[in-house]
RNA sequence: GCGGCUAUAGUUCAGCGGCAGAACGCCGGUUUGUGGCACCGGAUGUCGCGGGUUCGAUCCCCGCUAGCCGCCCCA
């Protein structure tokens, strides 16, 4: 195969489906602008440390999944850069926070961005190597409200309205607390602990996440391993009081603002940077990759990276995965212009042209047929184009009285061109 | 990164060691200022790429690439 193709994990997007794309870009503009979100968009590659110190060296992403490569040096003496395609935008955000001292005006940032990400992943459906994110984040210093839980329901409410604004129906949202930096390494101490005498009945998976990453064990699917996972100790249990206190005014929170949501004791992410709340909507029909958007509290990522303190909360959605739910909810229709213009013979070209710009400026969708085109064809043409076609003769051109059809109703009228809408 | 399935027309797919197929779509006609419906006719193509076996490979074998499913992980 010699014929270039779009490169592995990659993809087009044309119309019709990019309409999609735009509606659900247009909906997150409209919603996050409600609860006072503003744009940011930083590159798209940033220093390679960045994610080592921000995501965590550890994690998968950047152990394994990013595209990294040598900078040239800018001069001999220099060394080159490491740089990486950024392979999510939390860390990016947090980091121009950082380098444009957002914190330094004493109130709440509240940023959202939307923009492709990129991780060397096997490709499946719903994962895709270049892959679009839509995330926000709240974040700024304790004195501005930051660590509060209102900030932390807020956000979750804000995305339960945005996935039933955009027509998303069967979402479930699962919410967990990870605790605080100090919760959490206690917690994973006593897990150690409680596995080591049984991990030599679990599956080979689990045997080696009890070394690796024993958080990981929990949302292991194993069906033989259900029930020592259920035996393990409780995440809940090792919170401390702060900890706790903040989960339960989320809940409560959310409580009083109807949103459903189911508490997952077993939810754990794998970005080292959350802390506290951590959450997931799910769909089914992804197989999978059933989670629409993940996210959750970073208490310590901006000091991680060399910043002030400046606790957070925030998400990332899986465009990808809305506009893959969305189709499958309903086979989306091609959207049909207002007019198909039809000049009847070349001569009429110029003047159909002309007709289409007038029209086009009332904001009409207008699509513009040729002269050359038999009549049967502009017809066969436009009824797949268009909702109306309009006829532009001889007669209609001299006369300014244009005929047009409906091809909804087959009804044919005559209308004045300055009194079609 | 690991395991499995798949790759034939624009699309969805059938097929067989010996001339490349169907449906839908497309083009033309029945209808030269009237579409959809119907009928008649037509064209679809490096059978993913490279190699091997064979008189002969789209078919069998090997490699590669890509997609899908599962795992890992995540959006």
């Amino acid at each position: 195969m010699s014929t270039l193709k779009a490169v592995r994990g990659t993809r087009d997007l044309l119309p019709p489906e990019t309409e999609l794309w735009n509606r659900v870009e247009r909906t997150a503009r409209e919603v996050f602008s409600r609860y006072n979100f503003g744009e940011i968009r930083t590159p798209i590659f940033e220093d390679t440390s960045l994610f080592a110190r921000g995501v965590g060296e550890e994690t998968d992403i950047v152990s394994k999944e990013m595209y990294t490569w040598e900078d040239r040096a800018r001069a001999q003496s220099e060394k080159a850069q490491s740089l990486t395609l950024r392979p999510e935008n939390t860390a990016g955000v947090v980091r121009a926070y950082i380098e444009h001292k957002l914190g330094e005006a004493g109130l709440l940032q509240k940023l959202y961005y939307i923009g492709p990400q990129f991780r060397r992943e096997r490709p499946q459906k719903g994962r895709y190597r270049q892959f679009w994110q839509i995330g926000a984040e709240v974040i700024g210093p304790t004195s501005a409200g930051s660590e509060s839980p209102l900030r932390d329901a807020e956000v979750l409410e804000m995305l339960a309205s945005f996935l039933d604004e955009l027509g998303i129906s069967g979402w479930r949202l699962e919410i967990n607390s990870v605790g605080s930096a100090l919760d959490r390494p206690r917690y994973v101490a006593a897990l150690r602990e409680a596995l080591a005498p049984v991990k030599h009945l679990m599956c080979e998976d689990n045997q080696r996440r009890a070394e690796t990453n024993p958080l990981r064990v929990l949302d292991s699917k194993d069906p033989n391993d259900q029930e020592l996972i259920n035996n393990l100790p409780k995440i809940a249990d090792y919170l401390d009081e702060d900890s706790k206190a903040h989960f339960a005014a989320v809940l409560a929170a959310l409580d009083a603002c109807g949103v459903p949501y189911h508490v997952n004791p077993r939810l754990v992410r794998g970005l080292d940077y959350y802390t506290r709340t951590t959450f997931e909507f799910t769909h089914g029909g992804l197989g999978a990759q059933n989670a629409l958007l993940g996210g959750g509290r970073y208490d310590g990522l901006s000091e991680n990276i060399g910043g002030p303190k400046a606790p957070g909360i925030g998400f990332a959605m899986g465009e990808d995965r809305l506009i893959l739910t969305l189709q499958a909810q309903a086979e989306q229709q091609a959207t049909l212009a207002d007019y198909y213009i039809a000049p009847l013979a070349a001569e009429l070209n110029p003047a159909a042209l002309e007709l289409a710009r007038e029209l086009r400026r009332k904001g009409l969708r207008i699509e513009v047929g040729d002269g050359s085109f038999r009549l049967k064809k502009s017809f066969e043409v436009a009824n797949k184009l268009a909702k109306k076609i309009i006829l532009l003769g001889e007669d209609e051109a001299s006369t300014g009285v244009l005929t047009v059809k409906d091809f909804a109703t087959a009804e044919q009228t005559k209308v004045a061109r300055a009194e079609l809408a």
